[in-house]
DNA sequence: CTAGTGACTGTTT
DNA sequence: AAAACAGCCACTA
């Protein structure tokens, strides 16, 4: 981000996460605890989860890439139609789902 | 300062 | 294999 605008505490933090998911290729996705440490601070997956709920709605962003350790899209508690809206975006990228909504993580995960 | 919370994770039931 | 537990760390009130 800009150098100018690192007045606001957290984006200096959290832009460290969004700088790893910028990286992650189209088709492929990162879990949370791996954009953590390839961020260098192994250990931080609940921030990063905090980091991608603080953006705003016009981020470049892919957000959608950044799913849980089990493969599946986490759930949200609040609104339940972003990860619908999460699931869509990873399919039109070509990432298959089972019937139980999982992701074979060994097949699409992107290895940084 | 304390307490509650969350788009997490690894271990144990 | 799914659910419950227990660590985890920063943000908010």
């Amino acid at each position: 981000m800009s150098e100018h605008t690192d007045r606001r505490p957290h984006d200096s933090r959290w832009d460290r996460f969004y700088r790893v998911v910028d990286r992650i290729p189209e088709g492929r996705v990162a879990t949370y605890g791996q954009v953590a440490t390839l961020a260098g601070l192994h250990g931080w997956a609940r921030q990063v989860g905090y980091a991608l709920a603080a953006l705003p709605e016009d981020n470049d962003v892919p957000w959608h890439r950044v799913v849980n350790a089990r493969g599946e899209i986490s759930p949200r508690r609040g609104s339940p139609a972003h990860a619908l809206i999460q699931r869509s975006l990873l399919e039109e990228e070509g990432v298959a789902f089972d019937e139980r909504g999982r992701m074979d993580l060994e097949r699409v995960r992107w290895e940084g």
